[in-house]
RNA sequence: CGGGAGGUAGUUCAGUCCGGUAGAAUACCUGGUUUGGGACCAGGGGGUCGCAGGUUCGAAUCCUGUCCUCCCGACCA
């Protein structure tokens, strides 16, 4: 099987799709728009869910899971979230197909069982859990509610690319209610905190924590927090979102509590969420033009362990030797695979593991047993080292280590020499055009200055940084006066 | 949703203009030799040419419709 990707020099939107396809992620499917992810994909879509599902659960969450329908007079309550999500909505009118009388084993929508009212398929769930709610809180005895759902929604895109934007995808959304606005913009906080901790600590990839614009916000919150990444092509892409919602949702779902007190009042709501989104980020991240790169944290497989050998004799004295190093190494907690396969030669299983992004490949041979080694070679930086047999697994377990700090380290370095200050427009359009990355800048704080460099660069604000230094200055485009930078890019 | 390109063996593609028994490489299967960066020899299997109609004695090829993918644009809480 002869894979080779086009280079990211070539064509980077190409290297990507590529990539997916041959390192087996994810496939196309007959249905427009949506993807299918394949075992290997959803392995390490496994890995991501599981190291954030414990994070929720360990901040007080529960999971719980909520209708994929949403009929339309609950989808549409909340007005500024209905209209928001209105061009997308894929929308169930009828309840049963029937043979086609004219066309014989067909069939056709049955127009006699149309929907008395038609059912959205969720683009995302505040409408069909804040009216669950309700019924669910009385009193502030009653709060907070943490929940968490991992689900699909459908959002019907009319451009589509695997990962980055499908027309189904799985994500979990959080719903909280809270007694107070205080604890729920706490709440708000913390989840952001907890993504940009899993997309540094696990995922490798450094975030810029912030502010959205009002035109970049949430429909239906009142603040909408993001964690921002930068990818290798210098474009920006939103890896996760937190929302405070305010009392909109409670109000347009008739949510009220009675306080200590005794009196009443509307509930306060936060909801955040991460995709399948992370894969493409995580791809475009830190893969090269030989196939993935991936954190060894989040790795479906950490280490694989390839046989050189002549004749059966070889082999068996190898395997002895491999047994036992898979042994600690599984003890050590580390995933791991002998492949001893012997239909595909070492440099084909080479080959096709970078392909695949495992972190380490460990080769062992009849000359490396002589001399009681072991070839170790690392994916991120393509390293190879001649590590003796003993004691090999702590260090392999080091090496992961290793691995992950360095990805992050790159990932990093990359952000910071791609994350440049303008201070006029000319240098704004410069940096724009021939730097790509984060351009650091003044802007008025108008959606009218935000929407026209839009139109004038296809570059957004991609946050106004928490913690941001306030200083004075002058908006990059119309010279008014400014008390900040925001961070600009062009993203996905 | 508009413009462009494409869909033929598991994969990458040729064949389509000019209609006449469906091809190559690679992958796969069998046997053998091999094994330190995508092995070699011999033999073998595999495609209703995206799908549906139409024209024709005859369609991968011409016509109509439709589905899926890629690129550009619009759109994208």
């Amino acid at each position: 099987m002869a894979k080779e990707i086009t280079s990211r020099a070539q064509d980077y939107s190409q290297w990507y799709n590529d990539l997916i396809l041959k390192a087996g992620l994810a496939d196309y499917s007959a249905v427009r728009g949506c993807m299918v992810i394949k075992p290997y994909g959803y392995a390490l879509w496994e890995n991501m869910r599981d190291a954030l599902d414990k994070m929720f659960k360990d901040t007080g969450h529960v999971n719980a899971y909520f209708p994929l329908f949403v009929p339309k007079s609950l989808f549409e309550a909340e007005e500024k979230n209905a209209e928001g999500f209105a061009k997308e909505c894929a929308v169930v009118t009828h309840y049963r197909l029937k043979a086609d009388p004219d066309n014989k084993g067909k069939l056709i929508v049955d127009p006699e069982a149309r929907l008395e009212e038609e059912l959205v398929v969720r683009p995302t769930s505040e409408a069909i859990i804040w009216n669950t709610y309700k019924g669910w809180i009385q009193s502030y005895r009653d709060l907070p509610i943490l929940v968490n759902q991992w689900a699909n929604v459908v959002r019907w895109e009319m451009r589509t690319r695997l990962f980055l934007r499908t027309a189904e995808f799985l994500w979990q959304e959080g719903h909280t209610a809270h007694a107070s606005k205080e604890e729920a913009i706490a709440e708000t906080e913390q989840m952001l905190d907890v993504y940009a901790d899993f997309a540094e600590n696990w995922m490798a990839l450094p975030v810029v924590k912030g502010v959205k614009t009002p035109n970049e916000r949430f429909a239906g919150a009142e603040d909408t927090y993001c964690i921002e990444a930068l990818m290798q092509d210098g474009k920006a892409l939103q890896a996760g979102t937190s929302h405070f919602l305010g009392q909109n949702f409670a109000k347009a779902f008739d949510v009220k509590f009675s306080d200590k007190n005794n009196k009443l009042d509307y509930v306060w709501a936060t909801s955040w969420g991460v995709s399948t989104r992370l894969i493409g980020a995580l791809v475009m991240a830190h893969s090269d033009d030989d196939g993935l790169v991936l954190p060894p944290k989040i790795a479906p497989l950490q280490v694989v362990i390839v046989p050189i050998y002549k004749g059966e004799e070889q082999k068996a004295a190898i395997d002895a030797k491999v047994n036992e190093l898979m042994k600690q190494l599984k003890a050590a907690g580390v995933s791991v695979k002998y492949d001893d396969n012997d239909a595909a030669r070492p440099g084909w299983k080479f080959a096709e593991y970078e392909m695949k992004g495992v972190p380490v490949r460990i080769a062992m041979g009849a000359r490396d047993l002589e001399n009681n080694v072991a070839e170790v070679a690392r994916r991120d930086t393509k390293e190879k080292m001649s590590l003796s047999i003993d004691g090999l697994a702590d260090n392999v377990v080091k090496l992961l280590d290793e691995i992950q700090q360095n990805i992050y380290n790159r990932a990093n370095a990359f952000r910071q020499e791609n994350t440049r200050e303008a201070n006029t427009w000319d240098e704004f359009l410069k940096l724009l055009d021939e730097k790509a990355g984060f351009v650091s800048a003044h802007w008025d704080g108008t959606p009218e200055t935000e929407e026209k460099i839009k139109e004038l660069t296809k570059a957004t604000i991609r946050c106004i940084p928490l913690n941001n230094k306030q200083e004075e200055g002058k908006c990059v485009l119309t010279g008014n006066t400014s008390k900040q930078r925001v961070l600009f890019a062009r993203a996905y």
